[in-house]
RNA sequence: CGGGGUGUAGCGCAGUUGGCAGCGCACCGCGUUUGGGACGCGGGGGUCGGCGGUUCAAGUCCGCCCACCCCGACCA
């Protein structure tokens, strides 16, 4: 039963991504362009994922509730940045119960405007303020070259929406919910990010100021893996977002906008991945365990599975995600390079062996061969389990901190600086202009990712033009 | 939306000067197997991406269209 091989990373990373995307069964292709499938494996990561973002939104004194799929076009004109910005990727309805519509309705990209709309109804007196709100659902951008996760025609997400009284309270906010994602990508993926602030040119369309979370990905290119938008009172004007404050006078309130996508997903696979497939952080990994019951005779799988079978409810009820393999018709090497492919952190091997000496064998995904492999008594096996997954969460991301920060450089000139984006980011000063940002797009095709929010002291000499910078910047390619 | 590539069984592919549509894996049945991708025997499965044209005859030649992938420009 010879399975196909996954191409390896090193050979097309590309490849490597889409064949083991449909391998794993994350997702597949729709019939419809540029959209997918997200099928349970993937959407049961996916349902992990929004449970530890969700804890930390309600953490934060955030409330979910839904607002409609299709919004009036007219909304979409009354931000001018916004409009400009979504405009080419909006899919819009003209008809509704066989009748031509009197007002298109636009698929929602994203929902600024709605609920900017509705906040204009809410919010009356500083006493309303802050509304402090988030949504889950997906939304439509007409993608024009798609790939299944980091951008599909239609997503899934959550968006974040909230009012403020004031300026410092929405720069708060934002920079509070930038870290809740920080947080997230590290604890929960294993993914190190770093936090920044992007250029005028990449900034989000209508947003005063955009931040974002920074991952690389194997392939060393970037991944904006997460966003929060200050708004300023953009949205608030065109949507009449105003309030009576304490001296009843009429202000316009100050707004933030925050997401996360589907695409960190992929983001997982592209970090943590390797040739024999994926590897799934143990925090968030729909099956944490899987269990490989080994027998030859019947007397065997008698002993066998009784052992297995104990082990398996034991590790349940203390909390651990497992699944039993007990398949007859593949062998258990097939189940070895299966449950690698799908990037299940922890394998357990039961067999006679085992049961003879009470023990069970484990291995760990994130070291493959012999190295990973363990034989851990059968006492106390769950808090033995339970540590084993927490040294592999702490693991893999130490790993893939480790691989990051040897492909960040200081580029001494702009030679070096051509080199680095080949094959990882340049940390440089940067005199913030779009003439050097652009300069450096077409001659490397790297663009700006962010400017670190944690800048070292002093400042320098932009690495474009010379021109004194107030600030680095990393240069990278970008998903 | 430009450039390139690929469309033949569920997947990966072969198919010569046009002449009965094949191979490997997967799938179904039976038996033997099972600590790193088992083996034997026997089966089933096709609008050759679509439409049109040339021809006695088209997977193969010609034209148009469609889809997907890769590389660019644009984006979470």
């Amino acid at each position: 039963m010879a399975e196909e091989q996954l191409t390896p990373r090193s050979e097309n990373f590309s490849d490597w991504y889409n064949e083991l995307v449909l391998k794993a069964e994350m997702a597949d292709y729709s019939p419809v362009r540029g959209c997918m499938v997200v099928r349970p494996y993937g959407w049961t990561l996916w349902e992990n994922m929004q449970a530890a973002l969700d804890r930390r939104f309600k953490e934060t004194g955030h409330v979910n509730a839904a607002f409609p799929l299709l919004i009036p076009k007219s909304f979409f004109e009354k931000e001018k940045e916004h409009v400009e910005g979504f405009a080419p990727e909006l899919a819009v309805v003209t008809i509704g119960g066989g009748e031509e519509l009197e007002e298109p309705l636009v698929v929602r990209p994203t929902s600024e405007t709605i609920i900017g709309y509705m906040y204009s109804k809410w919010v009356k007196s500083w006493r309303d303020l802050p509304v402090l709100i988030n949504q889950w659902g997906s939304v439509v951008r007409w993608e024009l070259r798609t790939k299944l996760f980091l951008r599909t025609a239609e997503f899934y997400w959550q968006e974040g929406h909230t009012a403020h009284a004031t300026e410092a309270e929405a720069r708060e906010e934002t920079l509070r919910m930038l870290d809740v994602y920080a947080d997230f990508a590290v604890t929960e993926c294993a993914i190190p990010v770093i936090k920044g602030i992007k250029s005028e040119t990449e900034k989000f369309a209508g947003a005063v100021m955009s931040t974002t979370i920074e991952a690389m990905m194997g392939d060393t290119k970037s991944l904006q893996s997460g966003t929060s938008h200050f708004l300023g009172q953009n949205f608030a004007r065109a949507f009449n977002i105003q309030y009576t404050d304490k001296n009843n006078e009429l202000q316009y309130a100050w707004t933030t906008s925050w997401g996360l996508s589907t695409r960190m997903v992929g983001a997982i696979i592209m970090t943590h991945g390797d040739d024999k497939g994926l590897i799934l952080p143990p925090r968030l990994a729909p099956i944490q365990v899987v269990i490989v019951p080994i027998y030859r005779s019947d007397a065997e799988k008698g002993l066998v599975m009784e052992a297995a079978n104990r082990i398996f409810t034991e590790l349940k009820a203390a909390g651990i995600r497992l699944k039993m393999d007990d398949r007859e018709e593949v062998t258990p090497g097939f189940k070895y390079n299966d449950w690698e492919m799908r990037g299940v952190p922890l394998r357990m091997e039961i067999g006679p062996k085992d049961v003879e000496k009470s023990s069970v064998a484990l291995a760990r995904r994130d070291r493959p061969g012999r190295e990973g492999k363990s034989f851990v008594p059968q006492a106390n096996l769950a808090a033995a389990v339970a540590d084993m997954l927490t040294d592999i969460q702490a693991a893999m991301l130490a790993k893939a901190t480790a691989f990051r920060d040897s492909h960040i450089h200081d580029p001494k000139d702009m030679d070096e600086l051509v080199k680095i984006v080949q094959n990882g980011w340049a940390y440089s000063w940067w005199c913030e202009s779009k003439e050097c940002e652009s300069k450096v797009k077409e001659l490397t095709k790297a663009s700006t990712r962010c400017m670190p929010v944690d800048q070292p002291e002093g400042t320098g000499n932009c690495i474009v033009c010379g021109q004194p910078a107030k600030r680095r910047v990393l240069f990278g390619k970008s998903y």
